[in-house]
RNA sequence: GGAUGGAUUCCCGAGUGGCCAAAGGGGACAGACUGUAAAUCUGCUGCAAAUUGCUUCGGUGGUUCGAAUCCACCUCCAUCCA
């Protein structure tokens, strides 16, 4: 079996230019291909980790990646799948966001012996001069043609800024770019990238006389149709300090019945023989898969002893026993203490578990909260010092929420 | 540049002088039921020293005893015309 009916049984593949002529690529390791990541924030997140993973077997199909950071294109702002106009970004944020992609990408891709390359599009997109480009480059699209590109028509109710219109054709500079210099022939990319990675391959069609070819992999869209890795505090990232591997792990803990074979094929690098065996399992059974699901892309983000510790610490939490050793902890200061001691609307709010003390309130309220496995009856509530360092202070907010307290 | 419509709380959206911390829905949070799932039902959803007080309805001023609501100017957005 070759990596594209690997990729195919895995539920990767969405849309292709050329199936046979991509098959034949690579499969045969022939490739050199390119994914772009727009640096619009300081780390990268769930999103992006499915193109890595995606570069990574390509990669050990023996196909060359190259990760192209869009210091460029994130001055402007992908408008594809926004309903609204990104914030714009400040040049120094944008350099930040590409040193720490950078550092994250390491993790996945080996960059070691030109065995893939890492290049940032501000580095041509920068300098070009305006009539110059419009002239060699703009004239290659159609207005008409690009309206009708599903990225742009949902915008153009809400409203759509030149600014955002030019993003695809800057995309589509980039690729020429990249097969100019690097004999780049592939583009990969999100779903929702089809559009402008067509006007690529299509600006390559034109200016060079060359084919060049696309493919986008399905976006990881739970059974509800919304996109996964998100939370309602934003996006799952892949920084530790962003989103701590215990909260990475009950993300996927968590996932719906519905999604977690799913996620199991797309993300994992599991055996697919394996996959398709607990495909069979059925109600509470699943819950052993999405374990395995968390650990296994807990292990492929943090590492496989930040793994350990996040499944022993749910497993104290939730099915009681183990070790309650690595669960997430909250720190109180001295000066959250007033005469020594704290109520348990401040403690909430101190770890961070409640965002004002009203709504701490309320979880107390509605009987929520318990302290040490005792349900919290009074708001009034106080605790000294003393009560917090004697044994383990463990405070649970709702079912899933848990801090252990301890003294700063 | 001109005409018209618009900006309300996490989101959508009602409210057009006091009865408004602001209907309704969605989401989130909490409770019941469960399998750390889904569905369903209930509660709840600005902040706080909490039967009270304080700050919110794009911005700045004004009218008024009293403004999300009226007036002026400004900012941003949409539609049509150029």
């Amino acid at each position: 079996m070759g990596i594209y009916e690997e990729l195919q049984a895995r539920g990767l593949l969405a849309q292709l230019t050329d199936a046979d002529e991509i098959r034949d690529l690579i499969n045969n390791g022939k490739a050199t291909f390119y994914i772009g990541f727009d640096p619009t924030a300081d780390s990268l997140h769930v999103g992006h980790f499915m193109a890595l993973c995606l570069m990574k077997r390509l990669q050990e199909a023996g196909n060359k990646p190259i990760a192209l950071i869009g210091g460029g294109t994130a001055m402007i702002g992908d408008p594809s799948g926004r309903s609204d106009m990104r914030t714009m970004m400040t040049k120094e944020t944008i350099e930040h966001n590409c040193e720490c992609f950078k550092k994250q990408m390491s993790r996945f891709i080996d960059f070691s012996e030109g065995k893939a390359l890492m290049v940032n599009n501000a580095d041509w997109l920068l300098g070009l001069n305006y009539v110059e480009f419009i002239r060699d480059i703009g004239a290659c699209f159609s207005v008409n043609n690009m309206l009708r590109a599903e990225c742009y028509k949902q915008r153009m109710e809400k409203g759509l800024s030149f600014l955002e219109f030019n993003y695809m054709i800057m995309q589509s500079y980039d690729f020429m770019q990249l097969y100019e210099r690097y004999g780049c022939n592939m583009q990969f990319g999100g779903d929702d990238q089809w559009s402008n990675m067509l006007g690529g391959t299509d600006l390559i069609r034109r200016k060079l006389g060359k084919d060049a070819y696309a493919m986008t992999i399905t976006l990881l869209m739970n059974s509800e149709g919304k996109k996964m890795g998100k939370t309602q505090k934003g996006a799952v990232w892949l920084d530790p300090n962003k989103t701590t591997p215990f909260e990475f792990y009950q993300y996927w803990r968590n996932v719906d019945d519905a999604d977690v074979l799913k996620c199991l094929r797309m993300l994992t690098f599991l055996p697919l023989e394996q996959i398709d065996e607990m495909d069979k399992w059925q109600g509470s059974q699943l819950n052993q898969a999405k374990e395995i699901l968390a650990y296994e892309l807990t292990n492929l983000v943090h590492g496989e002893e930040e793994a350990e510790k996040a499944k022993e610490a749910a497993r104290a939490l939730f099915a009681g026993g183990g070790s309650s050793e690595n669960m997430p902890t909250a720190a109180l200061a001295d000066e959250q203490f007033m005469d020594g001691r704290i109520d348990i609307l401040g403690i909430l709010v101190a770890a961070g578990m409640a965002s004002s003390r009203s709504e701490a309130r309320r979880a107390v309220e509605q009987g929520g909260v318990s302290v040490k496995g005792e349900k919290v009856a009074d708001i009034k509530t106080f605790y000294t010092k003393e009560d917090i360092a004697a044994e383990e202070f463990i405070v649970k907010k709702g079912k899933k929420s848990f801090k252990k307290i301890v003294i700063a």
